[in-house]
DNA sequence: ATTACTACGCGCCGAGTAA
DNA sequence: TTTACTCGGCGCGTAGTAA
């Protein structure tokens, strides 16, 4: 295998917890997050073993697999070239608690003219839904800071007649998941922030309405 | 072209510095970095612009290429998931000046003990010879910080009945360009410290002893 | 020296399938 | 359900070469 298939799928394993320990795996699934086959997926896998860069064991019908010392290099190497080009980020940490939306988020996030731009763009497939946040009034000065903060720019567009405006997204992680802060430019609030990401929020960390998540953007 | 050759070509472009504007490469150079032939980088690089990810243009005998915005979110998404992966640097900015050394870098650096380890741990093929540099008072204390920090190491080993001690490396850039620093860890040092690269630094920035260089360590 | 075309053959991908 | 084998076909990488 060549060097680039072995780095993409380190870092897709990394990203899975593969570097902390033993990580359970199925080629399945990792096959349809890399766009390949199940088939290749257990060929790459394998030959990433034999290569020394993870450890794979069967776990009754699936794998766990960890990522040994040289595979980390590889993995360490390309973050630090990523560090150089893009220089390190400036974290922002907010805290709040969890609120309904009106649905909004909902209908604006299934709009194609979004969906296309946010797969394009952040590289995932958003479930149709936003996580609203309602920031505690310290956090207040840190979300006016972040609507002129360098963002991932989400064109408006026209839809059946009714006008979108331009959204800007940020890179963000919540509780740790990845996903991405939006800030429509029009929006007025300013300590409600909405979070999307490629699942449902609620249901991976059984959020209830008041329950308090940390939210951490990138930029 | 796959996802994984579109990121790994990305980040070789982007080192060179193809996201700020235009860089003239040339498809051998690139072809020799990643490790195929001269015909596939210059396929790969006309796929790349296919793909919307580049513009290339024809320089002479040459190419230039800039990094487009689309090609630049693909970037920035591996970006955040290496960050989210080890997380943010600590990054170390050390100032001293250009000094000689006695000749025992190159000598050590040569040794093939050391010289494998380098490339396999932090991947590139080193410039036989280090470049010395004492650096300025104030910064005596980071110095010592940095032998206690997290590193990569290097083992110890014997070649002709002599014994090479373990030495501690860490990702680092001098002037901007990348390197690694190096700190045996028998030496007693305390504000002299070594540098390699894969070419001669001394050459590269034209430097005499004497000359200010600027080293930021990466950890 | 470049880049990049054509040809060709190896090897990789994935369908089918066994365990 | 899994993983991972075999196998057939096509895509990719490289040699040769033109410009």
């Amino acid at each position: 295998m060549n060097d680039a298939y072995a780095q993409r799928l380190l870092r897709e394993l990394a990203m899975r917890g593969a570097i902390q320990g033993y990580v359970v795996v199925s080629t399945t699934d990792i096959g349809r997050k890399l766009g390949i086959s199940q088939q290749s997926a257990s060929r790459w896998l394998t030959e990433l073993a034999e290569m020394g860069l993870i450890r794979k064991e069967r776990f009754g019908k699936n794998l766990k697999v960890k990522i040994t010392q040289e595979g980390e290099f590889i993995l360490r190497r390309a973050w630090f070239e990523h560090i150089l080009i893009f220089g390190t980020p400036e974290v922002i940490t907010l805290k709040g608690t969890v609120m309904s939306g009106l649905g909004e988020g909902r209908y604006y996030v299934m709009r194609e003219g979004y969906r296309r731009q946010i797969r394009e763009k952040l590289f995932f497939d958003p479930y149709p839904g936003t996580l609203n946040v309602k920031v505690y009034p310290t956090y207040r000065k840190k979300v006016a800071e972040l609507r002129e903060g360098d963002c991932v720019m989400l064109r408006g567009f026209t839809e059946g007649g009714k006008t979108f405006g331009r959204v800007k997204a940020f890179h963000a992680t919540v509780n740790g998941y990845p996903g991405a802060l939006i800030i429509p430019e029009m929006s007025h609030y300013r300590d409600v922030i909405e979070i999307i990401a490629d699942v449902s929020l609620r249901e991976k960390f059984g959020l209830r309405d008041g329950d308090e998540v940390e939210i951490r953007v990138y930029l």
